[in-house]
Formats: structure tokens, sequence, C-alpha cells
RNA sequence: GGCCCGUUCGUCUAUCGGUUAGGACACCAGGUUUUCAACCUGGGAAGAGGGGUUCGACUCCCCUACGGGCUGCCA
């Protein structure tokens, strides 16, 4: 009988939601929601010291913009800190563990003794075997009475099968001289009563693995599956640091990434399914395995996720489209749309995502919609409108006054104007663009004109007539 | 220092012993065009190095180099 699967993202509260963790938490997702699993949230605030509540919330918010919604409750670690020291007090009566009375002083000293030495032996307990006769009445820390010989396989689902020598495993500690537990013990025991059956995780968790293996076994515990993942590096190829910029998920959000081409390029960095390239979430959750992610890390490539996110925002619906810009503005502390601008914005929204790779870009894009007369001209624009265009455009304005304002009728009257001065279409679109838009570049004038309107576009070249 | 993991075009990757080593992004050249974007065509571009195993290695094994991780009463 195989239990259905659980899959979970365990992240510390001590800062935002990293790049390399959203990522981690969007494989769990993944891997979840292609099988109809759970996908649980568990915040590691064992460490009082660096846990933030804030930090949570950021979280939380990140992972919320991913898209990335878990099942049940945000389960706290420290909530369950009786619960971890019960278990450690279970290895205590198997004997799979014992109390140690060694002070982090001694044990300090001993590594400051060893390294001095130019060794590096783990430490070993004095009190690993030792008579309980003798304990002193004092603080005492559990310790996990480690397998000294042999070897501990991780079977992992990523890196293959990891061999990892006992000897090389010191007895760690489950639950401090203070009763609380450490990780160690918490995430196994979470895990465990969590029903988490795949552990999708960074591979810096590798050797951790081997510990927290020792511990399921202690505890009689099934295994979980294990998947450890290789870390992102910055496009430099070293270690994603502060150096990099945009660390955070929330930056990317910012940015004006939209975030199913987020989606797409993290699944993609490190994982693939043949030759897909361009996918959807709905695709990437049905194709998503553990057998397709790679064993090397892989670089942050910024021309890659803008490329990727100009697809899906050409590809997104107008109106979600034109939802995900406001949440986009008011993130980035910018002023809400008007209600003229948004209904503007709904029809030109058809023709602006086929041009933007993000939001800024699209609201860029859409100058001609954000800005109201006068339009202000950059230098170009104002080039564009010599003497002889501004003639042009003064002619313009009769016809268009008469037009049924549609493509068809727009296109005749423009290039019967070009051809009726002498010149190539072009050459009439640069002032038109300059008056519709401020702009030599914009998006096509007749988008331009359909989507402002008959007398928005006449009084716009009338203006730049002037 | 010890232990563990990794290494295919600039980047993300495909390949699961036999391929002219494929795709995508980026780049370069040309084309199309109503500017930008998009689009079309073409191009350059890779198995870290060295040993094995094998009829045959990118693929399996070993060594080296480089990168990363772990080595806490942090997570």
């Amino acid at each position: 009988m195989t239990s259905p699967v659980v899959t979970r993202f365990a992240p510390s509260p001590t800062g935002y939601l990293h790049i390399g963790g959203g990522r981690t938490a969007l494989f769990n997702w993944l891997f979840a929601r292609g099988r109809g699993a759970k996908f649980l949230l568990r915040i590691e605030d064992t460490d009082r010291e660096r846990s933030t509540p804030e930090a949570t919330a950021a979280i939380l918010r990140g992972l919320t913009w991913l898209g990335l919604d878990w099942d049940g409750d945000v389960v706290s670690q420290f909530e369950g800190r009786e619960r971890h020291a019960e278990v450690a007090h279970q290895m205590l009566a198997r004997g799979t563990a014992y109390k140690c009375f060694s002070t982090k002083e001694e044990i300090d000293a001993f590594r400051a003794e060893a390294e001095a030495r130019g060794s590096y032996a783990v430490f070993q307990s004095p009190w690993r075997d030792a008579d309980p006769a003798t304990h002193p009445n004092a603080p005492f820390a559990i310790r996990m009475k480690a397998p000294r010989e042999g070897e501990t396989v991780i079977d992992d689902q990523v890196q293959g099968r990891v061999v990892i020598k006992n000897e090389t495993l010191d007895d760690m500690i489950v639950l401090r001289s203070d009763n609380t537990p450490t990780y160690m013990l918490a995430v196994v025991v979470d895990d465990h009563d969590m029903g988490v059956t795949h552990v999708i995780r960074g591979d810096d968790h590798l050797v951790n693995a081997a510990r927290q293996q020792m511990i399921y076994d202690a505890m009689g515990w099934a295994v979980p599956t294990w998947a450890h993942i290789p870390l992102i590096h910055g496009p430099d190829g070293k270690k994603l640091s502060k150096r990099h910029g945009a660390l955070g998920v929330e930056e990317y959000q910012v940015m004006g990434y939209p975030a199913a081409g987020m989606r797409n390029y993290l699944t993609r960095l490190g994982w693939a399914h043949g030759d897909a390239e361009f996918f959807t979430t709905e695709q990437a959750t049905e194709w998503f395995d553990l057998k397709g992610i790679g064993r090397a890390p892989a670089r942050l490539d910024f021309k890659k996720l803008e490329n990727l996110c100009g697809q899906h925002i050409a590809a997104s619906d107008d109106a979600a489209l034109l939802h995900e810009l406001e949440a986009f503005l008011a993130v980035s502390g910018q002023p809400t749309l008007t209600d003229s601008q948004r209904a503007l914005m709904q029809s030109g929204m058809a023709s602006l995502k086929e041009r933007a790779k993000t939001f800024p870009e699209l609201l860029d894009k859409a100058r001609y919609i954000m800005s109201s007369r006068p339009i202000s001209r950059d230098e170009a624009a104002e080039k564009a409108l010599d003497a002889v265009s501004r003639g042009i455009l003064q002619s313009l304005t009769p016809q268009l006054r008469n037009a049924s304002w549609t493509k068809d009728d727009l296109e005749a009257i423009l290039t019967g104007a070009a051809a009726a001065n002498g010149i190539g279409f072009g050459k009439l679109a640069a002032p038109l663009r300059a008056a519709l838009a401020g702009r030599t570049v914009s998006p096509s004038v007749y988008d331009m004109m359909l989507v402002i309107g008959q007398d928005e576009t006449i009084a716009r070249l009338e203006d730049a007539a002037a």
C-alpha cells in the first residue's frame, strides 16, 4: 500500500522568500498538484532569536503571488515543541538517545583543541555509555545515540544513492539543555506527524538527510522519499548573494514580471521535460516529476526570464492581465488607474500585450493611454513634427471627422493621404505617433486611434498641428 | 582538514553506450514591416583535464582541477 503523496515547504522565517526557496516551494507544489496530493506549509520558527512574524508574512505573500496555495493551516514548528520533547524522551526510553551532561564550554574546548592539533574529530560525548547512576544532578541535553559503524544510505531521487559513513556523523543533540528541540529532531517529527511522504528541498540538506534518517530509524518510522535539488546560483555562477540583487521573490513582482512567467521560468530552471520551454502551469503540474530534475546548480538568466514572461503576457486573458497590472501598480507604489484609463486599457490590451515582456514595458507602450492632453513630446517626436508634417496632419482632420472609425476606413484614409502627399506610409506614421503618443515609438497608429477614439484622436492631431 | 554533491554551446537544458551531440534564450547576418516588439531565414557556439572499461563512450569506473554543501545545544 502506498500512502497518498504529501509534500511540504518548510522555510525559516528569518527574511523574505528567497528566489531559491520559491523554486523549492514551486517544485513541491507542482509535484503535489500534479498528483492530487497535499502540499503543506510549515514555518520552521524554532530559532526564536532569528524568527520574526514579519518574515513569515513576507514568505506567505511571496508564495501567494507565485500562485502557490497550500493545504490546511500554516504549521508553526515552535508550537510543536512539547511533542518534539516527548519524542526525544521516547528515544531515551528506547535507548536510542542518552543524556549528555557535557557543557557547551567543554565541547567548545574539545573542538578548539582538536583544531589546534590540526585534526577534526567529531565530538564524542563521554556520557554515551555512562552508567545512569553516575549522572550528576545538572542540566543535560539529549543526544541521539547514532551508530558508530556502518553506513547510512540515502536513496535520493535526484542525487542517486548517496552513502555516508556513520563514523563521520556525531551524536547530534535532539533536545537542548533548555528542553527545546533542535532542527534535526523537529523536522523529522513534524514531517512524520504531518504524513509527509516526499521531502523535496535544497541539496544543502543532503548530508542532513543521513542524520535525519537515523532518527526515523531510531523511532521505527517510515523514511520519506528524498529529493535534494541543487541550489540556484547568480548569473556569475557564484553563490546567490546580495550583490546579484533581486533575491526575494517579491522583488520580481515589483520589477513587473508576471507570476505565470515566473513560474514557467523557475520550473524550467533545473528541471526539463524534453524540449518544452514555454508551458502553462497546468502543463507543468501534469508533466512535473522528480526524474526531470537536474543535478547541477543553475544560474539565473534574466533574458530568458523576460522572454518567457513576454510570451505569457501575450498569451494572457486581457481582463486577467489588467488585474495583474493593477496589482503591479499597487506593489510598485504607482498611482492607480483612473476609470477612463482602465477603460482604455481594456480595449487597448489586445495590442499592448503583444509587445511587452514586463509590466513596466507594457505601461511604457501604453503611454498613449496613460497620458492626457496636451501630450508631452520627446525630442524625436518634436523632430517628426516639422512644418510639412504639421500641414499634413492638419489636412487630415476633416477626413477623420467624417470617418466611420473602423480599421478599414482609417487605413483607406491614411494610405490615401500618404499617397496624395507623395510619401510612404512610414513617413506619415511618424508624425502621427508623435501627435498621438508623444513619441516616435508606439503601438500601431491604427490601434491607438481605435482605442482612444475619434474625438480624442482629432484633438491630439490638432494640438500637434497647432 | 574530513565527508558529501556537482561539471554538455555565453546561459537553461536534451541525450538514459552507437546521434552530423538536439532545442530554447542570448548573440551575429539577412529578410519582412508602420516605429518598437513580434515574425521568417541563415550562422557561430558545448561534453573541465587525464587515465581506464568496452568493438564503441557525453553516457560506466578511477584520479586531478574547479565550484558548492555539511562538519553547531542555527535552520
